[in-house]
DNA sequence: ACTTTATGCGTTTTT
DNA sequence: CGCATAAAGT
């Protein structure tokens, strides 16, 4: 029996041990929120429900994975079986199985953010749309995924969004009509879809809705807050009743996603939407000095209509937050290299400290710095190993080699060749048959045909690569196909293309590793675009990465924490970012996201703020510090100048 | 004429 | 890194 009393609080205990029934925890940062929800787990599975009864969404899948881990050790080796990770993940799961159900194939394809901006660019090709007055591609792209993630029409998000664009409405509406059917030809679905239609099957399929209602007698959501209406509705539908065995936790403190359709709402409306919810809060902060709670709590109390929680310490006094005015971008990087040797000659490792900022770009020229000193550094950087080119070649020639009809990855490989670009692929792809069996020695050599004599050189060399691969079946491995493509062409295009081509070499042989040990190619290849590059991150973390001071963005630090925080480029344009600013006219997301980053630090947070910032082409733009620091009361902080601290 | 490739520049946040 | 534009290649 596990003693729950001695590892959770009243609060937590309350929520880990409440019965049946919809149930909110409004779980406030750092106060055991991960640990309510993995003893909840153990909870239920010791209470006899089965595993695989339980439902556990999560927002990313390193969370999911983390809790399922902890619930392992806490409740035995069972818990491995319970259903965890983002919605996109679980819908995907759900769409593999049931996909003709929809009209789709079961392997059908998943396409990334790239995929579909490419999608969405040929539409407008193929309407001869385009021209300056038109939305590129982003744009679009964008305007699409709101309409459906918040379930609006999109003549109304048009309207809203892009009512100073004079285009024409229903031309973007054709685009979009267009996309819709390409992705249908294609049988793609991008990320929206997947939520989408993880929706339209349960929604629309009564005796899909009741099987899974069947099988999830307990539905779990960890970062309630960051949920979209389409995903409200998806555990709405899967929870089929008001009374029915939810919980969700959340804090909508930290709600800092609604640019990419998240509202809120969903957690504020939810004692509406389930009258009878038992609300739990949890305001007992076990991970930051008072001192750096009080600044948290002066800074969030800025914003209105919230559910008001306080963060109350339990820990011993610490000492104040620093706030740093320092020169410029330079003098910055300066102070954080001294107090990072400060803070290891006091016995802190570098893995202990972080540094936050509001956009990737915010760090280069601190990574430049960190880089010259030799300090260790590992940045979470805006594309993950798996969105980057290299391994999307690689895995375009994985995705083709397993599914002749994969349109996407037949484009990208094509393009490879010396000579090959969209317009060839396109007429290539349509010479073929709109299929590409690489399985058939005759078809490749039929390809090989059509191709000029450079082009034609790359090709034979990927040819013997997959005559190879194809002669090991049924025990074929990934890593001898990479292999064989690499040492016969790839490797050449590489070098001639990146400085860098070693390092890719080297991470591509990595990716067949892990294909390698994974269940099956294919079902790697249908995961693999929602891996995520903190997923990856981490991956590699257990491996052999060393020891190294953290950069990253304030988004992607959400759900961790770490003994010492820097905050940086605490000025107005930056954070907040002028961006956010200037559309939203609210600037109450970037103050959540400050939160967030503050709340980030254990025993010491420090803020910086340059006077000047230097932009390339030797201009130089005075800084005026961040509404964000100047809001705090000056008796929170203690203020230093320079490298004098 | 049509395609591919070279060059220079600007960057929010991401499943 | 991706995008837009201009130049070179077929």
């Amino acid at each position: 029996m596990i003693d729950y009393e001695r590892f959770l609080n009243p609060e937590q205990l309350e929520a880990v041990t409440a019965g049946d029934g919809p149930l909110l925890v409004l779980a406030a940062a750092g106060t055991g929120k991960t640990q309510t929800l993995v003893y909840r787990v153990a909870h239920l599975i010791g209470r006899g429900v089965p595993p695989a009864a339980i439902l556990l969404l999560t927002f990313t899948n390193r969370a999911a994975r983390e809790m399922l881990e902890r619930a392992r050790s806490v409740a035995g080796d069972s818990a491995a079986e319970v259903w965890g990770g983002t919605f996109h993940h679980v819908c995907n799961r759900m769409l593999r199985r049931h996909a003709p159900r929809l009209g789709y194939r079961h392997d059908f394809i998943i396409a990334d953010r790239d995929d579909s901006r490419k999608l969405i660019d040929d539409c407008v090709k193929e309407l001869k749309l385009g021209g300056k007055e038109f939305p590129g591609k982003d744009v679009l792209a964008g305007l699409f995924s709101h309409a459906v993630n918040r379930d609006e029409p999109l003549e109304d998000v048009v309207g809203t969004r892009l009512d100073h664009l004079a285009c024409n409405i229903e031309d973007v509406c054709c685009v979009q009509q267009r996309y819709i059917e390409l992705k249908e030809k294609l049988a793609v679905m991008d990320f929206d879809d997947l939520l989408l239609n993880g929706l339209r099957l349960i929604t629309e399929h009564e005796d899909i809705r009741r099987l899974y209602q069947k099988q999830f007698q307990h539905i779990l959501v960890d970062e309630y807050q960051d949920t979209n209406l389409l995903q409200a509705q998806f555990v709405d539908t899967l929870v089929g009743s008001e009374d029915g065995n939810i919980m969700v936790v959340g804090d909508d403190f930290q709600c800092i996603y609604s640019w990419r359709g998240a509202d809120f709402r969903n957690i504020m409306s939810f004692p509406a939407r389930y009258p009878n919810a038992r609300i739990v809060r949890l305001e007992r902060n076990y991970r930051s000095v008072p001192e750096i709670l009080e600044v948290a709590n002066a800074s969030i109390a800025q914003n209105p209509e919230q559910f008001q929680k306080t963060l109350r310490a339990t820990r011993g006094g610490g000492s104040r937050p620093m706030l740093h005015i320092v020169k410029d971008g330079r003098e910055q990087a300066e102070v954080i290299v001294r107090l990072i040797r400060r803070y290891q000659d006091s016995g802190l490792a570098l893995r202990d400290m972080a540094v936050l900022y509001r956009a990737h770009f915010h760090s280069i020229e601190l990574q430049m710095e960190l880089g010259r000193v030799n300090i260790p550094a590992a940045v979470t950087s805006g594309i993950g190993v798996f969105e980057q080119a290299h391994s999307k070649d690689v895995l375009a020639l994985l995705r083709l080699a397993h599914d002749p009809q994969d349109r996407l990855a037949f484009d990208r490989l094509i393009c490879l060749l010396p000579g090959v670009g969209p317009r060839t692929a396109a007429t290539l792809w349509h010479k073929l048959g709109s299929v590409c069996d690489c399985r058939n020695p005759a078809r490749r050599a039929q390809l090989a045909g059509l191709l000029r004599p450079a082009a034609r050189e790359g090709w034979e060399a990927i040819d013997s690569a997959l005559d190879d691969y194809f002669a090991d079946e049924p025990h074929t491995r990934a890593s001898k196909l990479i292999g064989g493509f690499v040492k016969g062409f790839y490797e050449g295009y590489l070098t001639k293309t990146y400085e860098n081509a070693s390092e890719r070499v080297d991470d591509v042989y990595e990716l067949g590793a892990q294909i390698d040990n994974s269940p099956s190619v294919a079902a790697f290849l249908q995961e693999v675009a929602l891996l995520t590059n903190t997923d990856q991150v981490d991956g590699r973390e257990t491996g052999r990465q060393a020891d190294a001071v953290r950069l990253s963005t304030v988004h992607q630090a959400k759900g961790l924490e770490w003994p010492v925080v820097f905050i940086i480029w605490a000025v107005e344009g930056m954070f907040p970012s002028a961006r956010a600013v200037g559309e939203l006219a609210d600037d109450s997301e970037e103050r959540r996201l400050f939160y967030v980053a503050t709340t980030r630090a254990r025993e010491a947070l420090h803020i910086l703020v340059p006077g000047w910032r230097h932009v390339k082409g030797g201009q130089i733009y005075p800084c005026v510090q961040s509404r964000f620091v100047t809001e705090i009361p000056n008796r929170l902080l203690d203020t230093r100048y320079g490298l004098k601290f």
